[in-house]
DNA sequence: TACCTTCGCAATATCGAGATTGATGCCGAC
DNA sequence: GTCGGCATCAATCTCGATATTGCGAAGGTA
């Protein structure tokens, strides 16, 4: 109808377009509950029971539960079903260095070749995340924190022309963002994040990529150093 | 029944287990079609159609497709049934220098962490591998080859510890193994692979870490280079 | 002639039921 | 008392059928 009105406002805004099959559906909350730990790990996925709750066939299911796979939240063994992906201090180790490396990269990349476009939604999610982090500070707007956070450093990362790493980090910020809601699932966010969230940004619009991902490198593995605890999440075999 | 007899002699003749499932079936079949260019790039992977040719259901073959998403082999586009992967010269340029940084820290990391038993295990794989290139001098056992020379690579790394690297760098070896195909169809092996080979199976054993990765890259983009040609595969839309 | 709408067909997405496999508890033997 | 084997049962894995969606051709309008 519209001109030429393109479809998204802008990158920082987009909104994942709604559900357009059944398994798409079911593939969003399953992987929602997966990272948030309301499904624990190494927990038997039974898909006679998850029928009920999803409202949706056993076939349908499966191929949800499939796609998981690829995200490495779910595994499946043989003729014995599916569990969500086991936990353990070493593979949380392993997701915190391979970040690094290559979220670190593709941070040097995108600050190298990032243009004016990228400068100004980079501004944009800093903004939100911003003001996010503040609302935060009173009431819990959890939820929009952590998408303001996602789209952050997705944005950071936005300029790298490589797919396959920003698919990799991709995969790899989920798995992290499941440890953090393991580990703490009741305490806020801790007092410098803030800070190294705007040390990260002043270092991006500086063109400073060793500075950013060295500062980017730090803020991982400190969410690495706050999971020391891990009570009932190291059982999974 | 026997006393401690491990399922497994060693890694590198590790064969891989029979299929237990008829969707682990049409997975392994779909994939090594797709790898091995038999299905177009691009071309729409009709349920009906493979319904006959893989002898399974409408959603066994769903599955098995949902499975090659993980892959990057397969796409998916929302209510439009499958595709296999589209194909281009930016992608395979993309998967090169992902490759080169991704498979050489693993190398490093591997010759820096590898004991004995890596070395005789990578001993065996090159030998294996030796043998199989003078084989394939003369007749075409391409498919030793091709398994030989996957497991000499593995074994290569095999020392790394992070798991999540040696996860990426397989996901992209199939898909480097994809476009070899789909490049040289026919013509044989090129005349320095085995120097290559042999370059970078001594580095290791010395253990120079920075040499061996310098000639992994280089063998890496060596193969990105033999890809000048792409007549039909770049229709990949 | 070019464009938009409408209609029909092919393909997808999904479900419920049946076949096959793995796990659990009981019983008998050594 | 402990181990191995067997039967029962639950859960997985699979298939054929059905409803819904998308694509292409025919027809109408300016």
């Amino acid at each position: 109808m519209y001109p030429s009105t393109s479809p998204r406002s802008n990158a920082a805004e987009a909104l994942p377009p709604p559900p357009k099959t059944l398994v798409e559906s079911a593939y969003r909350n399953l992987r929602k509950n997966i990272i948030e730990g309301r499904l624990t790990p190494g927990e038997k996925l039974r898909i006679e029971h998850m029928k009920e709750d999803y409202g949706v066939g056993g076939a349908t299911l499966r191929e949800a539960l499939s796609l998981l796979i690829s995200d490495a939240l779910v595994v499946s063994q043989g003729q014995r079903g599916f569990r969500v992906a086991p936990v353990s201090l070493d593979d949380l180790a392993d997701i915190t260095e391979t970040r690094v490396m290559l979220e670190g990269e593709a941070l040097r990349q995108s600050i190298r070749r990032g243009d004016e476009a990228w400068e100004a939604n980079l501004m944009a999610a800093f903004h939100r995340l911003t003001r996010a982090e503040e609302k935060l500070a009173a009431g819990d707007n959890r939820e929009e924190w952590e998408e303001r956070n996602r789209v952050f450093h997705e944005v950071l990362i936005a300029a790298c022309p490589s797919r396959w790493i920003k698919h990799f980090v991709t995969i790899l910020y989920n798995q992290a963002e499941r440890y953090r809601h393991l580990s703490l699932r009741e305490s806020t966010i801790p007092r410098d994040v803030h800070a190294e969230h705007r040390a990260l940004f002043d270092a991006a619009l500086e063109r400073d990529a060793e500075k950013a991902s060295a500062i980017l490198a730090q803020h991982i593995r400190s969410t690495l150093d706050t999971v020391s605890m891990l009570p009932a999440a190291s059982v999974g075999h």
